[in-house]
DNA sequence: ATTATCTATAGATCTATAGATAATGC
DNA sequence: ATTATCTATAGATCTATAGATAATGC
């Protein structure tokens, strides 16, 4: 083993991803409350996959939570900053809301775990998690205004709520078949404009949004 | 107290809906799995919510995990059923596809709790849930192969994986919005055809499918 | 006799804390 | 001195079983 810092040295090799034991915890936790569930993870099974003892987790975490807060601070900020970015931004909503879903969709696919599995956790509804609620509603909102905003009068105007919908359906395509379809990049923000009866150029769309998003220099990650 | 049948006698009121204790102890688990998920939600907990002893509940089923498994078992039959029906059926795909959506998304409605979120339990990926899976990954094979059938050249083949997906996410906007739109009986599956790409007469067939429907007598419960 | 409940409890967890130990770094 | 780990354990659960009890029904 390896000693790469000061403390006693574990019993175990190392087994995870992650410079640093925070690092290690939460790609170990990441795996668990995905696959498991939250409730159905204990301390003891996020230690053993870390290759530590029990009680070392709380070193890192003070409780349980912080350790699922962690990872979903993670995951929304990204798309939400970038939501926020492109309400200030001149592009048009076609292109905004493209560009959004291409981002969101590019992180959901390219994270290690399936992450974005952990909005779904129904342990979220605890108080102990509002905040991360209202951020993730916040994320909604982007969405669904910038929807409203896509002229198409052959669609109801209640079909503002389901882009948000159909870019969190990569999360149930990764959890069901192990991984997003490969062209699942291009295929959900095209089928979120066709779905809002809009017919232009989606190809022009496309690189309009690619664009933006390197102006606004968030690169998916 | 209204003593009903045989047994010794509650010590508390009966406080849920359903007429047979088993009926009760069903209704407040679908309300506790759905909200607080299934590994947070204790026996005792269930119990509580019936009006009953925790070790009581062992008299109607023989686990937890049994409660668990008569909810999803009575979520998933109707729409199984339907799409073997439908598969057996002259209907065009475009007509079948709207009657199951429509089907589903209605009975995904109508549900006092919020029972497709069941589907999204974690916990289902454990081998207890096993034969549920399969009878849900066939219930998909149905979306997926009617959404195949449907010819619409401006979009890629890989969309015949969304139209379920667009299904699913009732489960998400009940459980963030407290209830679906109210027009989502037509929304979801308009919005279906619409994201294939397929321009015919919407109102014709969402007149079709309800007829299939009542034909199949199957009406939304 | 059968049924549905009750009381009591075993045994297996699970989270979090207290305090010791073995490294590094100043 | 600081850091990261370790051992040990308290106290709070949680699921499921054993066996008693109080109704109805034959």
């Amino acid at each position: 083993m390896t000693q790469l810092g000061p403390g006693r040295p574990r019993l175990g090799p190392r087994r995870r991803q992650g410079q640093t034991p925070r690092a290690e915890i939460l790609d170990a936790a990441a795996e668990l409350f995905t696959t498991k569930g939250y409730a159905s993870t204990s301390t003891r099974g996020i230690a053993d996959a870390v290759g530590i003892r029990q009680a070392s987790l709380y070193h890192h975490f003070a409780a349980k939570d912080d350790i699922l807060d962690a990872l979903l601070d993670e995951t929304i900020t990204g798309p939400l900053e970038l939501a926020r970015a492109l309400r200030a931004d001149p592009a048009p909503p076609e292109v905004a809301l493209y560009a959004l879903a291409l981002f969101d969709v590019r992180q959901l696919c390219a994270a290690r775990w399936n992450l974005g599995a952990l909005y779904l956790l129904p342990e979220l509804r605890a108080p102990r998690f509002e905040s991360f609620r209202h951020r993730r509603d916040e994320l909604r909102g982007h969405y669904e205004e910038l929807s409203g905003r896509i002229e198409a009068a052959t669609v109801p105007p209640t079909a503002h709520v389901l882009p948000f919908r159909l870019v969190e359906s990569v999360i149930n395509i990764r959890s069901d078949e192990g991984a997003a379809p490969s062209r699942a990049h291009q295929l959900i923000p095209d089928a979120i404009l066709h779905m809002l009866g809009w017919h232009g150029d989606v190809e022009g769309v496309r690189v309009a949004a690619e664009d933006v998003l390197s102006r606004l220099s968030l690169p998916a990650r």
